[in-house]
DNA sequence: TTTATTTTTCAATGAACGTTGAAAACGTTT
DNA sequence: AAACGTTTTCAACGTTCATTGAAAAATAAA
């Protein structure tokens, strides 16, 4: 990463354009360090992965020193055990909450309201779902975490709401069929499921859910 | 990733068990130097990404200086540009093959093919489809390179054998399907997926691959 | 054989990394 | 107001990184 011609580091430190120089010592009272560290640390990690990500771009994007992550955290892994242990899990939880709790629990809706809801909202934030399939695949206890999170926080959701035998095998394949089609359109961006509407996409993947939810699966 | 208290650098140079030193100066022939740092560099890009990958660390592996990146490559990007051009595509293609080219056209006995194949060959090779992902995931050149050697080599051959319309979409949603269990049993783990049988998962998920080759999908 | 060219290791370089200790600024307690 | 403890930046340290130039060894050409 080093070399004679590089033109990194372009300050970007906060969102102040420019104030009086910071001087040195104790800020005045209310900035939370550790959380804007939290904050930071959790883009960065998600951008660049755990070796790409330094600790002074971190520290850069949350306005401080790169020493604050020593004190707080006791250091990079410190800061990144943090990281994992919040894995920003309330937007993704009320949302399956919304979901799931809807009164309707007809799988053939249910599994076309899955469908629409995630690819929408990965379709409204660019680049969200690829960061997440970075981080987890980047290292092994962000893999076991994410697991833990989804295992609990939405398959067992989605379980429940079907009636039917096996449910956590029927929930693990709708997800392993809706993350395939996140790796498709964000991540590896095959044509005809990158270009496709959402509608389209409905359309061809719902049925698949329905019939994970209720069809019998084994002989 | 420095710091006091550190214990790496085991030395793991080539093959050769602790031979005479190695002088300096050119080797004796035969020796491909640039091949072996592909390799070399293949695996450990696959294991650590770009970042994480040292060129140390490669040119270890394949038992050279680490000059050599430079002398053969031009740097560490010049190399990972190389290992990109040349994905291990053979494996798979003629893998492919076998699969396509087999006299039975049948959507539901090559769908089933298809599923069996894959999530066996993932199987036998315990770890290859994580360090694809974290291969594609890493870089957008990789996911470019990826996606195009995928829809020439592989979705282009399935579609041909079906003779339907949307013969593209729906080769791209079988191939989500296999990501997406590959995702969920080997990256993620997801414990239904994980330890299921290759029987149990080619009796749930096939069905969804001849639905895709065979139905109608857009309304 | 002598000369030239290519291939390889070695040693060194400057940059960037994570980390640390001390000093400075702020809040809190006495 | 004075003393104390906490929070923060600064400056520096040792390490590791990618890269480079020169020397050494092998092959190729003369």
């Amino acid at each position: 990463m080093a070399g004679p011609a590089q033109d990194k580091d372009n300050p970007e430190q906060t969102e102040e354009g420019g104030g009086p120089a910071r001087r040195r010592g104790r800020r005045p009272a209310g900035a939370d360090t550790r959380a804007a560290l939290l904050a930071a640390a959790r883009e960065v990690f998600a951008e660049q992965g755990y070796a790409g990500a330094t600790v002074r771009a971190i520290a850069g994007r949350a306005g401080v020193d790169a020493a604050m992550v020593n004190h707080w955290f006791g250091g990079k892994q410190g800061l990144f055990s943090a990281v994992m242990e919040m894995p920003k899990a309330l937007d993704l939880a009320e949302l399956v909450s919304g979901i799931v709790y809807n009164g309707d629990r007809e799988p053939a809706r249910l599994a076309e309201r899955i469908v629409r809801t995630f690819v929408t909202l990965w379709d409204a934030n660019e680049g969200q779902f690829a960061a997440l399939i970075r981080s987890v695949s980047s290292q092994d206890i962000t893999a076991r975490v994410f697991r833990d999170f989804l295992t609990k926080e939405v398959l067992h959701r989605v379980a429940d709401q079907v009636g039917a035998d096996q449910s956590d095998l029927r929930a693990s394949l709708c997800a392993s069929q809706m993350v395939g089609v996140g790796m498709a359109r964000y991540v590896v961006k095959l044509g005809p499921l990158a270009d496709a509407s959402v509608d389209t996409i409905v359309r061809a993947v719902a049925p698949t859910l329905t019939r994970y939810l209720t069809e019998d699966i084994l002989g």
